[in-house]
DNA sequence: ACGTGCCGTCGAAGCGCTTCGACTATGCGT
DNA sequence: ACGCATAGTCGAAGCGCTTCGACGGCACGT
């Protein structure tokens, strides 16, 4: 009743155990006959290979790891994304991906799951500009990649989003729609300050990108809530009444702002425009208007570390891998033409919370 | 330079390969001086045990299989924390979770995978009502255990939000602040008609709890979208003007709502007060007013869904688990005392849309 | 004094596979 | 005609662990 083994396979054929090993993994020439036979045998059984058995005879598990901090600032569905793209892409190649989540009992945790031999490689996702993890593995010398990388990866394989030309993107969208007064909405200063890559190096791109384009960089903190949205737009609207477009990679702020908006009397796209940056359609359409949006390839950032893992544990000489992906931009509701100045008017800056006098 | 072996070990310490083992495992008793030699030879080794080959030994792989829908109809923040809740039960217990992203190539591909005998157990998340990889897994004779479950579920262990309780507990708290016209607002019909456990049971313990306080059940499908959530809304109130109270698990269609309501003149919470069923802090805080929520104990339900199956595994004589676990009410801003009928008069039901004429 | 039983330990036999060396039967060049 | 690759196959030796049976002690009861 138990599983058949390989032996009973080369039983059923009439060949030896291990012919039958050749014809499954193509190691040494079969003959098309006796590939048949075992072949046969095999279906006939229903045979499937004892993955454990293979592993420790062949020392390699063809199981990668997926290391994720345990909930860091915020897990959206663009990290989770990442994760369903690394998975599938694991199992068409015929590997299995367990999940690792650590910072639960920090950097020796993780060498000792490795030392258990149970995983081939490794996939390190939400690396940070500085991060230890990615110090201890190279170290170890386990093979591993990224996504996401830290701000020195010379020799490290890695494919992460291209904020760059992202961001560059959004601006040049939106100063085609006649905008100059363009302000970006970072997330809050403590992932920033904590090296939270997307933040750091989208905050650089627009102050780079603005300014090469002639135009003033405004830029703000804020934290990933509602109400600071809300709070931060305020305040941004009173210090420079003038700007017409925001650049935000702060989703959950992002909805703050539209009401902040929306309380002002102003209408989305009409006196402001809104770009999200690097923003699942999930959540771009959650608002109303839904948001155009800078949506980035998070299924295949996901497949494509897994591949150059694979890549690095299978071919012999494997070449750097190290790719960076634009966002697509996605035009929906919330970006429109600059506004005339005048139409605009201090419709009164109301002070944006449900006053009831 | 490779790992070292228990053989080593063993040496080290000066015993038998096997006595190393029963010093590991508690298998034998192992006499408290030999087990602290052995002891520090380990640790002085750096040793850890070998995954795959004590796996293959004791048939027993300490990897359990996480089984999830690629992408249905939503992997929200609440499914997410399944998956790192029971990623960290799992690695406290000493077992590794393993992603299996089915409904790729369907149900054949599940059983091959169990056949590799790379898992020892199954958990199984986003459970239909009527659900093939159940049956199949039943039928193979796999060790599984679930977070939500079939509409029949004896004997078979589960873990699942209490739908009942916390429709109970939302429809009494609104009840409590004096509303009487209470509408529930559902996902799509699509999901409800797949299946949908959430939904289906939702809104059946809607209708009887809401029927049993002496109301009138008024539901609605509608789409996950805020656009969805608009339409529907506007066609309630037309249809049901006089509704102070919403119920709604339908996360993304809320926010359309409350655009809605917004557009209408009414403030929340004071003209309309909204619940959310089963929905979590993050998303909850994602809109203004922050959303007054049930929250489901996702991280939890993910944590006893592994430890359920652990128990399976290794206890002689399991005992059946079901259990159903209720939402916690969290009292933010969106809810507040059934308005005045008079104080909410027809401030206009103008159209929705932003009307730029 | 002698069986009885348990504690603590050892050696060996696998678990189901990969891989190495060896061996035979071909086909090839010269 | 000869050696010599090469295709095709076999048997056996592990991979690092668990587990079973066995065995020498020591503490009992009688």
């Amino acid at each position: 009743m138990s599983a058949p083994t390989m032996l009973e396979v080369a039983k059923r054929a009439n060949v030896a155990l291990s012919t039958v090993s050749y014809a499954l993994n193509g190691t040494r020439p079969v003959s098309e006959e006796t590939r048949q036979r075992i072949w046969q045998a095999m279906s006939e059984l229903g045979y499937q290979p004892h993955a454990l058995a293979r592993g420790l005879a062949s020392r390699r598990s063809h199981i990668i790891a997926l290391l994720f901090p345990a909930l860091p600032r915020g897990f959206g569905a663009t990290e989770l994304e990442f994760v369903t793209g690394a998975a599938e892409a694991a199992q068409n190649r015929g590997y299995h991906l367990v999940l690792w989540p650590t910072e639960m009992h920090g950097v020796t945790e993780l060498q000792q799951l490795i030392r258990q031999s149970l995983v081939d490689g490794v996939l390190v996702m939400e690396v940070r500009l500085s991060d230890e993890r990615i110090d201890l593995l190279q170290q170890i010398g386990v093979p591993f990649s990224m996504i996401g990388r830290p701000s020195i990866a010379t020799d490290m394989d890695f494919v992460d989003i291209d904020f760059e030309q992202t961001t560059r993107d959004a601006v040049a969208y939106l100063v085609g729609l006649g905008h100059r007064q363009i302000a970006f909405l970072n997330h809050a200063e403590e992932a920033y300050n904590a090296g939270y890559g997307p933040s750091v190096r989208t905050a650089a791109s627009f102050e780079q990108v603005i300014t090469a384009a002639g135009l003033t960089p405004i830029s703000r903190f804020c934290g990933d809530t509602a109400l600071a949205g809300q709070e931060v737009f305020e305040e941004l609207i009173q210090a420079h009444p003038d700007v017409t477009a925001l650049a935000t990679m702060n989703e959950r702020a992002t909805v703050g702002v539209m009401q902040a908006a929306a309380a002002r009397g102003w209408t989305i796209p009409d006196d402001l425009s809104v770009v999200s940056l690097v923003s699942s359609p999930r959540v771009a359409e959650m608002t109303l208007p839904p948001l155009t949006a800078l949506t980035p390839p998070s299924a295949d950032l996901g497949r494509l570390g897994v591949e150059m893992l694979i890549a690095q544990l299978e071919e012999v000489d494997h070449q750097l891998v190290q790719q960076l992906r634009p966002c697509r931009l996605v035009v929906r509701g919330s970006t429109g033409p600059a506004p005339d100045p005048a139409s605009r008017a201090h419709q009164g800056s109301a002070p944006p919370r449900a006053s009831s006098d």
